[in-house]
DNA sequence: CCTAGGATTGAGACCGGACTCACATCGATT
DNA sequence: AATCGATGTGAGTCCGGTCTCAATCCTAGG
């Protein structure tokens, strides 16, 4: 409408008090709906500032409310559809509430989430929901948490921190489906995560992500209960880019005394994992078994489709979100939190091994 | 440490100059290392800082700086991979220049759009990229071009809006990808997209994404160039959720006339398509051919491995980031929008019809 | 007709930094 | 020794809202 060759400078409080001549105490009640304005007045202030479109500075109303409407959440990776599906529960429960979503990436590296954590505690938001790169590096949330400042972890728990967490039983699913592969006969299961650590795996070596950390033991008590020994030489870490993980497949198929069945530790892996087994011309179920974390809709449209574990990803994104936002209002806390449960779809990726080496 | 037990007040610069004994503008020269400082005062100021564990209000700093060192992203479903993707390229770019990212998700629909529009300008955002559900509903997107706000549009092009503009050749790949079709012999060539439309598609019907009418106008130019004519009743829009895109395709090639090839518009459709395909029992490429939009990694795992159209998502997400940002920071913006190249890439999921219906 | 008490209203403080301006300080110049 | 420009420094304003507080207006009860 008029000369906005000029600097643009926002429509303030003031401006419409003056265009509805009335004081700019009274203008900010009418719009901010609060304290006591006659209707005369309120008609003329909205009025006004319909005509000269006003819009609040949100950044000043936060300032002295102390609230931003605003949530932070911090993932690993949103390219991974694992977080990008619980970031759609996230940002839509969030939307529901009036809240806005700042997202902030980490790698999967401590360091970036230390960093992610402290810009959004400097743009004061309402609170936040992390998915911890590391389960034991968690002297950041713990400041967060002690702050007094809303926090909710999402997928991987945090020991010793007293935080509501959001997270599947990845004890229980683990073991379960390792039963189920030990039960089709497989004794040399292999296990692939992206997890980095200084060394190899070895047996009792601890693992920063509760995560990875509970499919371990899962693994283990699985092994255990079936009178066997979990094959240390068959978990493998630090699977980091698609080539280290077609590198570590094909060596785990190539080995004299090769895995059967493989898991992986999520569909980015997955996805690896299965090209590496084409192109070293196998087949799964028959020359070796495939199991992964993750069900995205791909995996049914592969031959044959894959078995997998199911995570409940886009209801977890909610609950962490309403877990928050219940905080940030300042209503009262389920007592404990309520865990999710993966589930084993078993399509076709699983077969008893080629040659069943009775007993081990 | 000390008692948090009460309500949490944040340590302000005041407080650092009271500790350091100094102005509070001198505490605030130091801490923002602005103007003159001695280094007296300086170490002084810093060291109280340290002690009180200062953290500066990032929103009383915008509020007098105008800059919240944010931008907005809007864009119809993270939980696409192909938004994912494109996310992770703007979040890895705004980071890297010390800028952060709202994001808002808007499900393609306008009026969410609008209101997310709304939502960042109010959180005073230094600039915006939005990912336009609609090609002709922009009068919000032209509010913020003329109020001079940096924008920056992702994926989709508003004719008539001059804002810079970051997307594919969509007109060019569809030609090419259909002569490529037409060449193999299909005539009966089916298009499926989500775009939501009043009634079913008729010919020269405007259509309300430019990125679905640049590859309707491409189809269009293939077929005519190749003496024949698009076979508008296999234009199939409003391919909503699953359900409705396998009915839809079960249609196309369950008529008297079926379609021999088959187009999706992006990975999620290209997925539901695959799925009913297979539901019945029909095999690709010997019954049908199959083609879609979006380079998705699984894509190379179905047997056939699909044949697909490429675009640069991340590359398109970082220069869209770029633009931005160099708007934001004042520089120069290029003369033209660069335009990102898809490309075709065969694979296994394209052959001829079944029964050369010769001519047409 | 007078007055108590609720409804309105305006002035101004305040949130937490950034920044302007006037006033020192001080070594260097002539 | 007087002058000058380059720092240093503190008081105070501003950003754009929210909110307190005291003053004013009205209206009904006595």
């Amino acid at each position: 409408m008029n000369s906005d060759a000029s600097r643009r400078r926002d429509v303030t409080v003031a401006d419409v008090a003056r265009a509805a001549q009335v004081s700019k105490a009274q203008a900010a009640r009418a719009l901010g709906n609060y304290g006591a304005v006659s209707d005369d007045v309120r008609e003329r202030v909205l009025a006004a500032a319909e005509e000269l479109d006003y819009r609040p500075n949100e950044l000043a109303r936060s300032m002295n409310t102390g609230k931003s409407h605003t949530i932070g959440v911090v993932v690993g990776d949103i390219e991974n559809p694992h977080f990008g599906l619980a970031t759609r529960g996230i940002t839509d429960t969030a939307k529901r509430s009036g809240f806005n979503v700042i997202l902030i990436n980490t790698d999967e590296d401590t360091a970036a989430e230390i960093d992610a954590v402290r810009v959004l505690l400097d743009k004061r938001v309402d609170g936040l929901i992390v998915a911890p790169a590391s389960s034991v590096e968690t002297h950041h949330l713990r400041r967060v948490h002690e702050s007094g400042r809303p926090l909710v972890l999402l997928d991987r728990k945090a020991p010793g921190l007293d935080v509501h967490t959001v997270a599947v039983d990845m004890e229980g699913i683990s073991h379960d489906s390792t039963t189920y592969l030990i039960n089709s006969g497989h004794r040399r299961i292999a296990f692939i995560s992206t997890l980095r650590t200084d060394g190899p795996y070895r047996d009792g070596m601890p693992l920063d992500s509760s995560q990875i950390s509970d499919r371990r033991d899962g693994m283990k008590r699985a092994f255990v209960e079936a009178d066997l020994e979990l094959p240390d030489d068959l978990i493998r870490l630090n699977a980091g880019d698609a080539e280290s993980i077609k590198k570590i497949t094909r060596e785990l198929l190539q080995r004299p005394d090769p895995a059967t069945a493989i898991i992986a530790s999520d569909g980015l892996i997955g996805l690896s994992v299965v090209e590496a087994i084409q192109e070293l011309d196998l087949s799964i179920p028959q020359d070796v078994s495939f199991l992964m974390y993750d069900d995205f809709a791909w995996t049914r449209l592969t031959t044959p489709p894959l078995t997998v574990i199911a995570q409940p990803v886009y209801d977890m994104g909610v609950a962490a979100a309403e877990a928050l936002i219940r905080q940030i209002e300042g209503r009262k806390m389920p007592a404990a939190d309520p865990e999710f449960m993966a589930e084993l779809i078993r399509r076709g990726s699983v077969a008893a091994p080629k040659a069943i080496d009775v007993d081990h």
